[in-house]
DNA sequence: GTAAATGCAAATGATTTGCGGCTGG
DNA sequence: CCAGCCGCAAATCATTTGCATTTAC
């Protein structure tokens, strides 16, 4: 319990330092928002932040989800991720990772490679521009849409 | 002359076969639609298909585009990319490659790099699933959006 | 107190779909 | 001929925006 509350009082500190930093206010609604996306791991989109936080805040509005990542996201706070489908995800974990994801449900996880991150890059890459950042999309079918299809409460 | 003669009939038997092995026909649009495609590297979205076929084509319709680019997705002619923005983009060229993504106009830019196909996948990721495949995402800016901003006539 | 943020509802933009007429095989 | 395809228009889905009310600072 001693530990949560330290990391929850980093997070809160952090936000509100980043956010003020800004000129941006602390909101019950971006602190809700915020500690969602740094508590899942499965890059969830607006609608599933507004699924999974109306029960406790049944006044939130689904527009307040959009434009508070946005905000959270200019303040670089959080990240977006590239979408196979039509639909944005959003990632709070900011540290240099990769992504496995899964064809059939679409689900992103996130990779640890670190061997490939001291592989120099090449340099016939200078003639398109200059490169910020690099990353790998490893695409494939995930551990639990390979499992033979049972029925689903087998 | 001779030789796009060649490619073109190439294309158009390509096309053909592929499309009769899945019970599709061949049409016109299909076939301007591809080949528009095909030849270009700018990886358009269905807009700019449908704008670029237009003085061609004046009945051509925007729907027509974006049931086709499914049609030949499906059938395994082009990929479909990742987006940045909310619009879909469409690439012809199925070898493999990378991509450099400009973060200040989204344009994508087609990168070969042998050195790192042949370079191991992290052995961790077999705990996630099959990887079908793999491709490296380099983001930064273009040489064209970095230069100086110039008048854009001088 | 006051500017900024929220909630509501209507607008927008990309993409999809139902349907009657058209067309490739 | 006839199933599949096209163009049209209306529908849908994700996301954005204008505005009056509420709230953090």
């Amino acid at each position: 319990m001693a530990i949560d509350q330290c990391q929850e009082e980093g997070i809160l500190e952090r936000l509100r330092t980043v956010l003020a930093g800004g000129g941006l206010r602390l909101t019950q609604q971006r602190l809700s928002i915020y500690r969602a996306l740094e508590a899942s791991s499965a890059h969830p989109s607006c609608e599933d932040l507004f699924q999974s936080l109306r029960p406790s805040m049944p006044s939130l509005s689904i527009d307040t989800v959009y434009r508070t990542v946005g905000t959270l996201e200019q303040a670089g706070m959080i990240r977006k991720l590239v979408s196979l489908d039509g639909v944005q995800r959003y990632d709070a974990n900011l540290a240099h990772h990769h992504h496995f994801v899964c064809e059939r449900c679409l689900g992103v996880s996130d990779i640890v490679w670190d061997a490939f991150d001291t592989f120099p890059v090449p340099e016939s890459l200078a003639k398109w521009g200059t490169v910020r950042s690099c990353q790998v999309e490893f695409r494939g079918v995930c551990v639990k849409c390979e499992a033979p299809d049972r029925m689903s409460g087998a």
